[in-house]
DNA sequence: GCCGTTACTTTGCGCCGCAAAGCATAGGCG
DNA sequence: CGCCTATGCTTTGCGGCGCAAAGTAACGGC
C-alpha cells in the first residue's frame, strides 16, 4: 500500500451530480426548494438573475432530468409555464446540498486549522527517504 | 414595481466563481486548504480521485488564475511538481465558502419549512387577477 | 539495452453555458 | 382594422471547457 490508500478520494465529492452543480442551475432548484408550490418562468428568472435563453434552457435540462415539471397553462390570457420540483428532484437535490456541507465543513475546518501554522511534520510533501 | 422587485437576485448567487465552482478544481483547493504546506502531484491526485491529465488541466487553469503554485523540483530523483495554495487564492476560496454556505442555508431552511405544508397563499403562482 | 513504472503534458472530442436572434400572442392607439 | 410595443418563451450559434486517451520523458530493474 502507498501509506495514504486510506485517504484515497479523501476530497472527491462523487456526488456533485453535474446536472445540478451549475450556477444557473443551483439558483433554479434553490428557488423551487423555497417556492413548493411552484413558480412562474418570469418570476423565476428574476429571482435567479438569469436571462430568457439561459432559464429556458436550463429548465429543459431540469426537465430531461426529472428534477422539475414544467406545466404551461394560460393566465390573465397570457402564456404562463409554472416550474415545479418533483419529488425524486427534491430528493436528490437535497443528497446533494449534503455533500456541499460536507465540503463546506472540510474546508472551513481546514482553513481555520493552519492558515499560518500548517500541520507540523505530518506532510506528504516532506516525506522521508 | 413588479411586487417581487426586493426579491430580484434573491438566489443568484453571484458568487459562485466559475473557475472554483467546478467538481474537480472544488477537490483541489480543498485539499490544498487542508495541506497548507503543500501537496505534490500523485498525492493530489489521489485525494481527489482524478486522472494524471485531467489533475495536470485543473492545476494549469488553476495557476493562470493565480489560485495556485506549482513547483517543479526534484526528490528522489524523480520530478515532483508540488502545488500550493497561494495567499489571494485562499482569500478567494474562502469568500466562495461565504456563498456556498449561504446557498445550503438558504436551500436547507426552505427544504425544511415546506416539504407538505407549502406557502399558504403567499406564492407567486396563485397572484390575484 | 529493453521493459515496465512513475510523472506528468498534450491532443481531441463532445457537451454545455450563454447571448443574440426568432416567433407568437396580447393589448393599446389612431 | 392595421400597426406597434411589450410579454413570454424557444431556438440557434459559438466559444470554452471537462474529460479521457495518447504522448513524452526519465529512472530502475534485469
Amino acid at each position: 500500500m502507498t501509506a495514504s490508500d486510506r485517504d484515497d478520494g479523501r476530497f472527491s465529492y462523487e456526488g456533485l451530480d453535474r446536472i445540478i452543480h451549475e450556477r444557473a442551475r443551483l439558483s433554479v432548484l434553490t428557488s423551487l426548494v423555497a417556492h413548493p408550490k411552484g413558480l412562474p418562468f418570469p418570476d423565476l428568472k428574476r429571482l435567479c438573475g438569469l436571462t430568457d435563453g439561459n432559464l429556458s434552457r436550463h429548465l429543459a435540462v431540469l426537465s430531461e432530468a426529472d428534477f422539475v415539471t414544467l406545466e404551461k397553462r394560460f393566465a390573465q390570457n397570457r402564456p404562463q409555464t409554472v416550474c415545479r420540483l418533483t419529488a425524486s428532484g427534491r430528493q436528490r437535490f437535497i443528497g446533494y446540498l449534503g455533500v456541499l456541507e460536507q465540503v463546506v465543513r472540510d474546508a472551513a475546518e481546514a482553513a481555520a486549522s493552519g492558515p499560518e501554522s500548517g500541520r507540523r511534520g505530518l506532510d506528504p510533501a516532506t516525506k522521508p527517504a
